[in-house]
DNA sequence: AATCCAGATTGAATTTCATTCGGCAGTTTG
DNA sequence: CAAACTGCCGAATGAAATTCAATCTGGATT
């Protein structure tokens, strides 16, 4: 019996959605994750142990993937940052595509619609770099050719996601 | 004297370089902001104060830009990645362009070279959403016209920017 | 060449914070 | 209607961040 109320336990949990004080602190966090829980316990109106159980539990679920510093990359050596359209012939190319994983210099890969199969971001340390990055990329079987737009500045660059604007109204404050 | 002292101190810590050590907590930071400075000092052969030294050193020198929490966009309602690429006439619309920033979909933008100007990073919850923003994009004067990539699925997608691998053997290990 | 000075590191001490525990209210289920 | 479960709060505990004084090292000045 035991066993059968923790199953039961376990699949309601993984089962629950995300109600809108989550969706705050998703917003919090991804601003800024360094600050308490008791910071953001006042934001959102729930003790800090509440807070802590959520953010507990965004971890489990998977919303929240990782907790990471951004570094900038022109102070570590790395200034320029590049988007390589790839066009590829077909498909079942993705082994090799994932060997370009291995270098840092690669920041993003992703698979999408278009005369362009792949989008790759990347950041290199010179034009060199890029240059060698670039020959790698030609290497692959399949690959008809690239397009490559060098970025000359970056107006916007954030990771907020989590939509708060939706439902305040819904937000209970206590006492 | 006692002011030029001071002067002369300022300039020189802030003109300092990074080194080895630096990168290699970035390195670490950027993968996981959550692990104590106890556990990168094991890492890169430091105390634990040490390393909390150059960490408040990078932040204040904006090496660390933010610490945040990556949010997996599909479940906050936000499934659909697209690159939309900004086609412009001439320039000083950036203002305008300033504006996108409002939208909390857009996460990206990058003025560019090549035929197209603008490289924008948007996450949505709906074609309709999508559509939405291309109208603004489109309301913007001076825009030509947009081409849009809509992803499929994201292959990799990293912030770990600090090339650890170049100068391991300059570290040098106390005692 | 020797002395002095600035910066960095260390280990200990302090304080803040993360984490756990028991108890309670609201809600759903049987 | 009862029972159980989920989620929250407040207090307590443990660990971690942060500060501090002292020491060491490297470089510049005299």
């Amino acid at each position: 019996m035991v066993e059968k109320t923790e199953s039961i336990r376990t699949s309601a949990r993984s089962a629950r959605g995300m109600d809108a004080l989550d969706r705050r602190i998703l917003g919090a966090l991804s601003q800024d994750a360094t600050q308490s829980y008791a910071a953001i316990s006042e934001q959102v109106g729930l003790s800090a142990p509440a807070v802590h159980e959520r953010v507990k539990r965004l971890r489990a679920s998977g919303a929240i993937k990782a907790t990471v510093a951004q570094i900038d990359g022109a102070q570590v050596g790395k200034p320029i940052l590049a988007f390589i359209h790839v066009d590829t012939i077909g498909w079942g190319k993705t082994r090799e595509i994932m060997a370009l994983e291995q270098f840092p210099e690669v920041e993003e890969i992703h698979s999408t619609t278009g005369d362009t199969c792949l989008i790759m971001k990347v950041r290199v340390a010179s034009p060199q770099a890029l240059e060698g990055l670039l020959s790698k990329v030609y290497d692959i079987e399949g690959v008809r050719g690239t397009s490559t737009y060098l970025t000359l500045s970056t107006v916007l660059e954030r990771t907020a996601q989590a939509d708060v604007t939706a439902d305040l109204e819904s937000v209970s404050y206590p006492r």
